[in-house]
DNA sequence: ATCGTAGTTGCAACTATTTGCAAGAGATAA
DNA sequence: TTATCTCTTGCAAATAGTTGCAACTACGAT
């Protein structure tokens, strides 16, 4: 199966209907790679489907989302920015709100707190793209004066 | 030391300067309770202080939630809301990407992967608001098709 | 293959957020 | 107290994100 064909089977699973436009967007974010802006996706996709509206988008990224077949990683209060999921490479972010630099967090360490939440909570966090927020070791140092 | 007198402290201990505005602002927060959108916060500060502009309301949020003072929940890919910090309360939030409930984790459990955070990647989270998003328990049974 | 329905889209108007810049005002030192 | 140095603010324009609604279309039922 086919990359694409992959993506429809899974918007059909959860009851998302197959679009052309979903499918030009969900193939610009995994073609790209990395962290993409609403914008930054709107204008890609529109060079392979120019009707293409910033509405829909936006809704799109809003579906794809609650299909758990992007993640969305909110640093901070900036802009949000969206990512194909990979299942293959579980990890986390770690945003300082000071200096606001961004660290990462591996694999291992993110099972761990998953398994732990799901164990104290029954809720399934989303172990592909964990973000939490704080300051990092230096800022930290710091800010107890 | 009154609240506001304390608030100020915090600010200029930060190296903030502590302005009309943002006095007004942060007592705002702390008067209203629980989360406000920016736009919550503008028209109510307004009433305290008529000529506040809503750039500055913008601003203001941003450098209390890097000073420390307040925090942010952002629900999803939903606007952002602000609250104040509460130090005696810390307390999450789950957030389930498909019903979109809001769950709470109690001061213990956040306090258990603050402490195992630190003890991982030095870095320090901040417990006061802390927000996973994933899939509630009914939610997560149903993804499995 | 065709139909009907409910989910999706494009459009346009609207609301929310950000930015550059000149004027204004806390904080520090003299 | 006053001067000075930056940090902040207000304004206005620009950019980003949302919403209502009519037209369109994917897809299960016929």
């Amino acid at each position: 199966m086919s990359c694409g064909e992959r993506l429809a089977a899974e918007l059909r699973k959860k009851s998302f209907r197959v679009t052309p436009q979903r499918a030009v967007i969900l193939e610009t974010i995994a073609h790209k790679g990395g962290h993409l802006s609403a914008q930054e996706v709107y204008i890609e996709a529109r060079e392979r489907l120019p009707g293409l509206n910033i509405a829909t988008v936006y809704r799109t990224l809003d579906s794809l989302h609650s299909a758990g077949l992007i993640d969305l990683l909110s640093s901070g209060s900036k802009p949000v920015h969206f990512s194909l999921r990979d299942l293959s490479n579980p990890h986390g972010h770690l945003v300082c709100r000071k200096c606001e630099r961004i660290f990462e967090i591996g694999p291992a360490f993110v099972d761990r707190i998953v398994r732990e939440v799901r164990q104290e909570t029954g809720f399934v966090i989303d172990a592909h793209h964990l973000t939490l927020t704080g300051l990092c070791e230096l800022c930290a140092v710091d800010d107890l004066r």
